[in-house]
DNA sequence: CCATTATTGTACAACCATGAACAAAAAACA
DNA sequence: TGTTTTTTGTTCATGGTTGTACAATAATGG
């Protein structure tokens, strides 16, 4: 009857992991408030800043890279190309691939909103200094490293930036 | 036709956040993996811990530690009823409210996922030492601060532990 | 005491995300 | 070549999350 070992509470590393998660959902909900303006969540974000820097890439790769469904991408994109943001063309070298680009007003509107992002991310990172910021970016590299040779070969491991 | 002045991921602050948000997506889809067997996911988790932390709690309290919607909660704490895992018992001084409280059956399943999310937490992050994991979780927690201080007036914050 | 306002939880419609089943195209291989 | 397997993208049913409108209860204020 008595309170088992020691609560996950009283773990450091189980503390601060739970503030990591708990900043990252308070940035979510801040970065879509303030992407309200542009009529952009942060699905649609993540989609357009990858397409800025990887251009002519192919739903498949988004997908691995922004580690979601293969089905998300083809409910999204469509939204996106409607909206004169995207174009897909269908790789002449292999006609199964659409590769993706952006119009010009698709890259503009996604400078805008990174340009938001970069903002927030700028005022709320900057309670630390340079130094422990890439400290805390190098534990965020380990730890994906672990997590995704440890245990998941199932997905496989599209990682970098954005 | 420059590359307008610098893109964000030439800032360096920017890259260590984007780590931390995919450190965070890794994570959660391990766990959503290692829950499966107790047929659980993680929304279901954040709540039982709540709840096993701060019995009697209200479901608004909970929403707004949790930092999500009534109507959320309204449509998964029936489940976790339904499966004999939470009780939900009108206060007597304000018949308004719910107050939330597990059965034995909810707290041994409780534990037993907090275990499963302790050991992820302590395998991924053991490639940290003790101080770097807690400058880690000090950095967030200011961010978390400046974050709710600075823009939120709205959503009031909630936010402590789990 | 009664009227107004605020709070708590619910119901519902809309949107998002996922996994499974599928069609088309390419690759592997006999 | 012809057959099988793999890859790519789509469709659809399911379930999760949100915001809004609503009913019940409490608090406020004349």
């Amino acid at each position: 009857m008595n309170k088992k070992q020691a609560l996950p509470w009283d773990n450091p590393r189980f503390r601060n992991w739970i503030a990591v998660g708990r900043a990252c959902q308070v940035m979510q909900l801040t970065l879509s408030r303030m992407l309200q303006p542009l009529e952009l969540k942060p699905p649609h974000l993540d989609i357009l800043a990858n397409v800025y820097r990887h251009a002519e890439i192919s739903q498949q790769d988004l997908a691995r890279r922004l580690l979601v469904g293969r089905s998300n991408l083809s409910m999204l994109l469509p939204q996106l190309e409607k909206r004169g943001l995207v174009i897909r063309q269908t790789d002449p070298n292999d006609r199964r691939v659409l590769r993706l680009s952006l119009t010009q007003e698709g890259r503009d509107l996604t400078e805008k909103a990174l340009w938001i992002q970069s903002d927030l991310i700028e005022r709320s990172m900057s309670v630390s200094s340079p130094e422990e910021c890439d400290l805390v970016g190098d534990v965020m590299m380990r730890m994906i490293a672990e997590l995704t040779t440890g245990a998941g070969p199932n997905h496989n491991g599209g990682d970098d930036d954005t």
